[in-house]
RNA sequence: CGGGGUAUAGCGUAGUCCGGUUAGCGCGCCUGCUUUGGGAGCAGGAGGUCGCAGGUUCGAAUCCUGCUACCCCGACCA
């Protein structure tokens, strides 16, 4: 399956393209620009569902649900939102088929044309903020601390499997808050859970900060978020965080009494991330031997393997693992025996590897004789020989030791590709080779254009607690007060 | 939407320039036997509207015209 698996060197983004399908993570649909999420690639988004869904229960959100379908009129009240998603809007115009007069085919029934069209959603403020608007009326309806998971449709012109699809799942929050400074702190805390999350789940370093204005979400008055360096060099945004102030609570018209008797707008935030988390998993991780799965994210953890000639020797063997498989499950590892007689073992060995199954087991007779058992993982791609004996101690510690060992190596790679630059020439220079670039830059939209337009890099993030240091902008001279990170982005 | 490319079995491809038997090969699939500590071997077998629609021709995967889909590189975006 994994034979003539185009490596990262050859083609970066071909390697990435066949590692998605041939590991069976997603695959082209019929449909242009969307996927279909198959079991494998499914199950590894449900584990990171699970862990994001409690780490916002346990923050105090509650989940809802809203429509796929969104009046075309709610999207001409917050006039930034407009100009942000007109472009990708998928439209609902009709809502029935008929027979073709030729008897032929199935065409649209021009006189079941809708009053007014509905917009299948590309994010959901504006249905959620025209529902708030009913949920609130006093300080006491506050805070409102929802999120959603979903799937949204935006219309791009260039897609990639997991990373940009024209339907995607993900999450949002939408929470109320009475004042500003409210708003802003679970903004905060919901960019500081994505980075936890990040780091913690998929071993992938992030960078938390504030996006330009070029960059930030339309509607939003400051959108935070969490960057993270690709093995090409590239950066990928993984999450964003959005204080949205008082502009959807205006367009809207939501409002509340406050404690003074004084009718107020509601402070609003938001926050996603999507199924291009996948993309970043893959990317940030995988060799060309395949994918390399953190052990917490890991469909299966443990694989075990039976080697023998016998049917007898299989039973013994089957014997065995299976009080291995117990002890490995009281731990809570997932194990999977694979003991198939359709595949040979090293068929088996090789296929997950590709899948990226953090450890693998093989056991034969000659293990059986010594009370060995063989263990490889995949990070390291090592292999030796252990006793079977508390073998699930082993494991439970070493399924710890390659999900540090993988953020590390991960954090390793992003140091070795983070650059420090002053001048034009430099900057140049290191934007081609890839990685993070930290230069000043003097504040503008202007600026940051140009040099988008020179470099094809865009400014990824501002860092939180930024050092703060005298210095003049790269690309204008002007004075700054604070490196930026640049680089080149997915 | 611009530039480039591709379309032949489930997947990957040869054949196309220069029209001519039954469209070939690898992987995968099915059956049987032998195998099993890193992608097994042998034997037999199934599987094709050659992207679609026209046209030229005695004859088209091959030449011509039109269409469609997909991929890569740009512009746009998470």
């Amino acid at each position: 399956m994994a034979k003539n698996f185009t490596t990262r060197e050859e083609n970066y983004s071909q390697w990435y393209n066949e590692l998605v399908t041939k590991a069976d993570l997603a695959e082209n649909s019929a449909v242009r620009g969307c996927m279909v999420i198959k079991p494998y690639g499914y199950a590894i988004w449900e584990k990171m569902q699970a862990a994001m869904d409690k780490m916002f229960k346990d923050t105090g959100h509650e989940n809802a649900y809203f429509p796929l379908f969104i009046p075309k009129s709610f999207f001409n009240k917050e006039a930034s939102h407009v100009k942000g998603f007109a472009k990708e809007c998928a439209v609902v115009t009709h809502y029935r088929l008929k027979s073709s007069e030729d008897g032929k085919g199935i065409v649209v029934d021009e006189d079941a044309k809708l009053e007014e069209e509905l917009i299948l959603r590309p994010t959901s403020e504006t249905v959620i903020w025209d529902t708030y608007r009913k949920w609130i009326q006093s300080y006491r309806d506050l805070p409102i601390l929802i999120n959603q998971w979903a799937n949204v449709v935006r219309w791009e012109m260039r897609t990639r499997l997991f990373l940009r699809t024209t339907e995607f799942l993900w999450q949002e929050g939408h929470t109320a808050h009475e004042t500003s400074e409210e708003a802003v702190e679970e903004t905060l805390k919901m960019l500081d859970i994505y980075a936890d999350f990040a780091e913690n789940w998929m071993a992938v370093p992030v960078l938390k900060g504030l996006k330009s204005p070029v960059e930030k979400f339309a509607g939003a008055v400051d959108t935070y978020c969490i960057e993270a360096l690709m093995q090409d060099g590239k950066a990928l945004q993984s999450g964003t965080s959005h204080f949205l102030g008082q502009n959807f609570a205006k367009a809207f018209d939501v409002k509340y009494l406050s404690k003074e008797n004084k009718l107020e707008y509601v402070w609003a935030t938001s926050w996603g991330v999507s199924t291009r988390l996948m993309g970043a998993l893959v990317m940030a991780h995988s060799d060309d031997k395949g994918l390399v799965l953190p052990p917490k994210l890991a469909p299966i953890q443990v694989v075990i393997i039976p080697i023998y000639k016998e049917p007898d020797q299989l039973e013994q063997i089957t014997e065995k693992v299976k009080i291995i498989k117990e002890n490995l499950e009281t731990k809570d590892i997932s194990v999977k025996y694979d003991d198939r007689d359709t595949y040979k073992p090293g068929w088996k060995f090789s296929e997950y590897e590709f899948k990226g199954v953090p450890i693998r087991l093989a056991i034969g007779p000659r293990d059986l004789e010594n009370g060995s058992i063989e263990l490889a993982r995949r990070d390291t791609l090592k292999k030796e020989i252990l006793p079977i004996e508390g073998i699930e101690n082993v494991i439970k510690k070493l399924l710890k030791e390659i999900q540090d060992n993988m953020f590390e190596k991960a954090l390793k790679f992003r140091e070795e590709n983070t650059f420090e630059v002053d001048t034009w020439d430099e900057f140049k220079a290191k934007i081609t080779e890839g990685g993070f670039v930290m230069a000043h830059w003097d504040g503008t939209p202007e600026t940051e254009l140009k040099i988008k337009e020179e470099t094809k890099a865009t400014i990824r993030t501002i860092p939180l607690n930024n050092p703060q240091e005298v210095g003049k902008c790269i690309y204008s001279g002007k004075p700054s007060t604070e490196r930026v990170v640049f680089a080149k982005a997915y």
